[in-house]
DNA sequence: TTTAATAGTGTAATAAATACACATTATATT
DNA sequence: AATATAATGTGTATTTATTACACTATTAAA
């Protein structure tokens, strides 16, 4: 018998100019090899924190990351097993930096995938309400903001942040006013490297400056 | 044996410059005579919309309200009586339209009162914490927005206003500066009505417009 | 008629947002 | 060596929004 209700994670990144969510194909019924977020049963005597982190780390090899709780679902027929709510959770991930860390622990899921955003596949059960639902998330409280920066590389180009920015608002930027207000904000430092490994002008990398930035937003 | 999970509903109005929350007296055991947030369990087959409806009216004997979920709450020790997970809700209404309703219809709660945020009794549960969440909620996400309407009569004064920007921000404003954003939002409709019953210069009395609300949120 | 209490109003200064185009640099190709 | 390609990096003028700041007008009550 299983706990009253499960944990799911909307496990987010950004590569080649797009959003991508880490989805996992399913060993168990129901919904057997189908793809779905990443999620299961939370036990009886664990806290939802300590859910999340076992939980996104038994099905998908990934550790240490920074979740959000996103919303409950809880539709009486979203599981065919009869009505079980899952809490849903929100992660930003920097692509690179955990490509190859990707496989699951459990035998629960088969194998942990990531999906360009506007090229899901067909989810288990509510599933992609859920990561619509994060996607609004994300529009709504993090542009210009902190988080958003787990979503890039440590060093990143001031182009790279821009083809984010345009991601997430679904909208194109001008250039120079985006680097104009960026400046503003204060917290980006740039570094004395470039670029490596493309055939034109490589450009020049930047990283956050957390110190700075916990300035800045613990004003306003 | 009851359901899985409960509904908990925070219930916010604006009365004499203070937010005020709904609080219910419980009359069963766990927290029997305690002050609480008004809150049930979810039936079996009840979709959560549903059930925030049910449960709201039963505990207080409103009806039509308006609710956003707010989060889950599942922390292991926050229920005595096993782990029982909650989803709140957060709702706005209008202070004097409602107070002559308020009155449990279930006999789970002995009466419904108003209390202002910043004097509340002992809480049950983890009520407490639910009730910062939302005002944490509150504050970010509508200031010069819509729901916030739901708080005030729907005929104010534009002092009114202020004081609900000022009560929420928990900072003063500036009277000139805030009637001429008000003014630029273009959604407020003068009425050729003013307040009354009060011994001094009488204030124009505004609601809100909206059509004009909705064409100026529809685009940003 | 005076007092008390709140309503209602404008301007100048600063800061932020927007619109807009071209020279620069590194690599790859011939 | 010369050229083509592809993206980087930069400035100014205009409009809009935000801030700071103080007095007169109106009403009811004393």
């Amino acid at each position: 018998m299983h706990s009253q209700f499960t944990i799911d994670c909307v496990i987010l990144s950004f590569d080649n100019g797009t959003l991508q969510v880490l989805l996992t194909e399913r060993n168990e019924y129901p919904y057997k090899d189908w793809w779905s977020i990443p999620g299961y049963f939370v036990d009886k005597y664990e806290e939802m924190e300590d859910a999340v982190y076992r939980i996104c780390h038994e099905m998908t090899g990934l550790k240490n990351i920074y979740m959000d709780q996103l919303a409950a679902f809880a539709g009486v027929k979203r599981h065919p097993e009869g009505r079980i709510l899952t809490v849903a959770y929100l992660a930003f991930v920097q692509y690179d930096s955990i490509k190859s860390k990707i496989k699951p622990v459990s035998t629960y899921m088969k194998q942990a995938k990531w999906f360009a955003i506007n090229d899901l596949p067909d989810l288990a059960f509510d599933h992609l309400e859920i990561i619509n639902k994060s996607l609004g998330r994300l529009k709504n409280t993090i542009s210009y903001s902190a988080s958003l920066y787990e979503l890039l590389p440590e060093k990143f180009t001031l182009t790279q942040l821009q083809l984010l920015h345009e991601a997430i608002l679904g909208k194109t930027l001008d250039k120079r006013n985006f680097r104009k207000k960026i400046n503003t904000l204060g917290y980006l430092k740039p570094l004395d490297e470039y670029q490596k490994g493309v055939s034109y002008r490589a450009a020049k990398l930047y990283k956050l400056d957390k110190r700075k930035f916990h300035k800045v937003i613990g004003q306003g």
